[in-house]
This record gives C-alpha cells, structure tokens and sequence, in this order.
DNA sequence: TATGAATGAGCGTTCATTCAT
DNA sequence: TATGAATGAACGCTCATTCAT
C-alpha cells in the first residue's frame, strides 16, 4: 500500500513537473524569458505562483530544461544518423536535413529562438552544458561531410563551414517556417537537401 | 548671433544622439534589450538617466533606432547591388552576398541577434516599419535570382525558398563568424558564395 | 501488548521532541530567532518541516521552550543557593556568582543572546510567564543583599540596585565569555565575586 | 543661483537622509531588524519606499548607519575622558561611567539592544568596523584602569576583565534603566561609580 | 539641457503553516 | 507519525518614467 500510494504521488508529481515545464516553454518561446513571469505560468495551471518552487528551484531552471529539452531532441536525431544502417553520407545527410529541419519547425508555433539566443540568461554552469550538446550534434554533420569529402562524393575544402551553412538554413526554420504555408515541412526539407548536397557536389 | 547659437546646440544635440544610440546598441547587443538598463547607457556618457528622455521619447524608441539603423546598412547595400552596372545576375549575387555578410559580421562583436529577435520588443507601428524593410531587401535578393532563372543560369524551382537559404547562411553569421578565427570575412563570404552558386545552379 | 507499544512510542515521542528542541536552540542562539527557518530545523534531523508540528505548535512556542529552559537553568541555581544550609550571605552571594556564571557561560559557544533580547518574538502569554521566572531569581538576589545589609556585612543603600550590577556582570558572560581563553569560567568567578564583594562592602 | 540651489538641494537631502535614518532607528530598535520593513520606515515619511533607495543603498546599509552612530556617541565620550583637562585615573573614570551611562540609557526608550545584538545581520565588512571602534573605547577604559593601578590607586589584578564588569554594567543600562524611574541617569549613575570604584580599590 | 526626487507597477523568492493522505 | 502539495502574506529591490526646478 505504501509503495502504491508512492507511485501515485510519483505520477502526479511528474505530470504536474511536466505541465509546468510545457506551460514555461509555451510562454519563452511566444514572449520571451524575461518578459514572462512566474505567475504567468502558473496561473493556467491553477495553483499559486510559489508552488512552482516544489517542482524547480528557480526561474533559471526552468529555461534551463526547455533549451536542454530542445537540444536533447535535434542531438537524438542528429546521433539516429549516424547510427543508421546506411554508411552512405549522402544518404545520411539527407536523413539529417529532413530530421532536423522537422524538429526545428515544431518550435516554430511559438514564433521565437528563445532555444538559441537565451543561452544569456543561463548560468555558465547551465550554458556550459548546453554548448557541449551543440558541439556533438555540429561534429556529427561534420563528420557525415568528411566522410563525403573522403568518398569523393562531396567537393568541398573547408567542411567546418559547410556544416555551418547547413545548419544555418536548417535552424532558421524556426523564424520563418510556417505550417500554414504552401509547403509541408518534408517538402520544404527536401528543397533544403537538394540546395545543400549541390552546394556540396560543387 | 541667436542662429549661431542654435547651431551649436543643434550640433551638440545631434551628437549626444548619436553617442546615446551607440551606447544602446553595444549594450542591447551584449545583454539584450531587456537585461539593459537606462542606467546602463547613460552613466558611460557621464549624465543622469532622465536627461536620456531629452533626447529620445523612450527606450523602445532606443530599441527602434537600433535596429532600423542595422536593417537600413543591408538594405542599401542590396540596393546598390540591382543599381549596379552589371546586369549579370551571378554578379549581382556575388556582390550580394559578399556585401551583406560584410555588413553583419560587423555585428558580431556583440555576439547576440537583437536585430532579429527582439523585434518582440517593439511597438506593433515600429516593427511593422522593420517588417517592411525586410521584405524590401529579399525581394531584391529575389529579383536577382529570378533573373537568373530566366537567362537559364540557375536552375532551381522555387526562388523564394533559394532566396530564404542564402539569406539564412548570410545572417547568422553574426552568430558565428569571429575576426579573430583563421578566415576574413572577405575569405568565407567567397565560400558562401561558391556553396550558393552550386545549390543554385544545378 | 498495547501499554507496550505505547510506552516505547512515548518514549520516542520524548525523544523527538528533545532533539527538535536542542537543534532550535543551537540555531536560535546562533543565526537569532528571525533568521533561523523551520527547515534548518527540521533538516539535519532527518524529516520534513511539517512533521514538526506533530510535536510543537508553532515556532513561537519552540522559541518559548528554549528561553524558558535557559531561564529555568538559571532559576533552580539561584533558588539552590537560599535553600543551602549555610546563612551566610558572603556565602551565597558566592555561590549565587559561581553557578549563575557557570549556566550561563555554557550558552557562550553559541555566541548570542536570544535568551535575553529574543523576548520580543513572543507572545504576550508567554513573554509574561519569563518575565515571572527573572523577577523571582532577581529577588533571590535582593534577598542575599539585604540579609547582607542588614547584617552589617555589606554596606550599600540601593540593594536593587547593587543586584542589577551584579546580574548584569554575570549575564553579559555570554557575550564575552570564551572556553578557549586563558581563564576557566571558575576562575573569572571568583574575580567577578571579589569585585562585587568589595562593591557591596563599603 | 546655480550654487543656492544646490545647497538647498543638499539641504533637503541630507534632512531626508537624517529623517529616515531616525525613523529607521526606532523601529529597529522597537522590533528589531528583520521585523522592521522598509515600508514601515516609509510610510511616516510620507514617500513610497522605492525612493528609500535614493538616500541609501540597502536596508543593511542603514543599520549599519545606525548602529554606527551609536557606537561614536559612546567612542567620542570615551575619548573626551582621556583627554580632558585632570590626569586622575579616578576623576577620569567618574566620567566615562557617568557620560557613557547618559549616552546609553538615551536608547532606552526603545527598549532593545540591536546596538549590540544585531551585528549578525551586518556584512562582514560592516561588522569589522563597528569592532574596531569597541576595542578602541574597550581600551581607552582599559588604559584609565592601568594607569589608576599603576598609581596605587586601583588595587586589582586583571584590568581586562574589570574593564569587561564595568562596561557590562553600563551597557546593560539599555535594558533595564527607566526614565520614569525613581532615580535619574545621573544620580544612577554615581551609585555605579561608586560601586565600581570599591570594586576596584579592593 | 540637466538632475534630484519621487513613484507605480512589478518580480522572484521565502517561509510558516495547513491539509489530505 | 510522516510527507507532498499547496498557499497566503510578505518583502527587498529594480527600473522606466515623470516632474519641478
């Protein structure tokens, strides 16, 4: 009985962490960090602002995990590439383009780079995490373009920039990309992949 | 002599301006908008923060300045690209894209993007002023590859989503780019340029 | 079975709230009443901060039993001391000076004076109830004046008086008084006792 | 006119300054720190309390302001003693205890002893000075003593610790002296003189 | 033009206490 | 007995802005 009631609180308590962090990534990204207080995240969730305290020690912490959040998940889908069956680096930034770019426009309902241009508000012991995430998931498109270069299937001399570029058109998504546009966002990224493998083809 | 007068002080004036605004945007570009206080500009230029109000409606109207003044230098360094006497489209883009990263990695000793994000900041009059800017000069990046289109010298469906990628790789090189690293930017704008040209191309 | 069971919970009980108590007045003493939050309390001790109330009331009423326990010390010393066989009055001013000095400099290694000062914090009830306890050990000390007096040993006309200096040397021992110094609390005593013996006599 | 306006600006500040510097005395004094909020030194004053932070720094600075005072009133009687006109250890510590005693029993009204107590909640900085200026009034009395046992006129061994009685007893004036007493400071005050001084002699 | 004084709105955070379990 | 969740009442402090001078 005990335990049960233990795991009962362990739901809740995770349900309630985790309507807190939603509802704190909902209002960063559409307003802002410093122009979103705490009671504007907890009033939607009905309980008072010092409440939150019992889920996150601090505002700071919050932001921290919505950008960690963020990272985990173009640095997962960045990691399933190379990890892939294919050995076959075309083929492997295709899976890139078209995974990351797919990631990226679902921040985009909240019309915001809080996941990039925030990193000011962290603490340097919470930023110094989150550009080590950033220097795996750049290494790893690196690494598919060298192996590319290698192969004689990429011509290009300075892969750090070209990793570069692809990432630039890739994460801009997010400013500009719209779900109501035209373009589907796999039709979008498919434009994206044609651009950047010429670009490399030379 | 009450002319003379006035034109001194009308001197004096415009250079206060001028000190104050510079003030701002080394700041709103180091900190952000927000984290930037009136104290913060004002007590490097030796006076009081309500005397800013003599010269400036508000901070927003601080914020306004800042980043009319950045989207006016790449704007009318597009324009000067399409007045240019070459007709050559790729011309044109070389000139294009050379020019424009110029511009902005001069940004980037401030290391932050408030010319792009914190348009939240603004008065919905203010950034709808900057909106129209903005559609001004990729409407002329995109004149300049539909042009290039029709003479058959690149061979790509969708000009505007063309236009959007070499824009993305153009601005966020203020993120980026160092004068401290190995390359000028005069040396990695020719690669931006070659890596376009060959996405644009085939 | 039952008393059994109860008898050990008791003990527990007892057991609890001694440690409760010791770990407030270590901390009273030491950060002062305000400072000192119910989790500093309830933490080293292993259990959450609302579990103390299964044992006091509320704060107020630990700060009552810490004060009415120092005060209660110093009490039963100064009762000891007119309960002692002998009569005379050198004599029990002796050991009035000797055990007084001795409670209190224990409180010393806390290095405050929640005991005195602290007073304020209470309520009206129970700030009454300590006032009670100190104007019985002063008139202890009135008491062993006068039959001083008026036995001709002591030559003072003011015996209120001559027992607020007296009290006073004493109870600003836990202000000064330090373990580690050159002289062991028996000793300053009796350097105590010979001043205001040689006060009192003349 | 430039130069009066500023001197009546600076008269009105430093009054300001003075106002809330007395009002914030009191109410330490009354409730002490932690309980005295800065509205409750506001609002008397007619103003909102952000503008407290035109005139001071913190909450801290101002009990640092007020305990400093305190402490100069008793420092500056003390070095009056040593340099007045009489070189008699006696006559001199007729006036320490006396003039000292009248400062003291100055704060009694307010019926507390942050004077004291409330160093804890000084930054350490803050701290240090107001012990510095203890020692030197602690040894100004120590060296009356000295000198007074030098010239056969004190008959005790240990002058640190009878200078430690003699401070206690006055010091604890704030505690317990009354102006609507029986006796007056002064006439109280030479009962402690005199008591003190058959301490000393022995 | 320049500034000292004042303010209103607000914000993150603390903490004793309550209550259902 | 023990605790996780929740809350109400504060509190110190910041800052853009106003205004009289």
């Amino acid at each position: 009985m005990k335990s049960k009631m233990n795991k009962l609180k362990q739901t809740d308590n995770i349900n309630t962490r985790r309507e807190i962090l939603d509802q704190a990534r909902i209002l960063f990204f559409k307003k802002g960090y410093d122009r979103t207080t705490l009671d504007d995240i907890s009033r939607p969730l009905g309980f008072e602002t010092p409440n939150l305290y019992n889920y996150y020690r601090s505002k700071e912490q919050l932001l921290y995990e919505v950008i960690k959040d963020a990272h985990l998940q173009v640095l997962s889908l960045a990691r399933s590439c190379i990890e892939s069956e294919s050995d076959d680096p075309v083929e492997q930034l295709r899976m890139f383009v078209n995974g990351c770019f797919e990631v990226v426009v679902n921040w985009t309902e909240y019309n915001n780079v809080t996941v990039e241009t925030d990193l000011i508000y962290l603490s340097s012991a919470h930023r110094r995490k989150i550009l080590r995430m950033r220097e795996e998931y750049t290494e790893i498109l690196r690494t598919i373009i060298r192996k590319g270069v290698k192969s004689h299937k990429f011509l290009i001399a300075d892969e750090k920039l070209a990793a570069t570029f692809i990432a630039s058109i890739i994460m801009r998504g997010a400013l500009w990309f719209s779900q109501a546009g035209e373009l589907s966002s796999g039709e979008v990224s498919k434009v994206i992949f044609k651009f950047v493998l010429h670009g490399l083809k030379r």
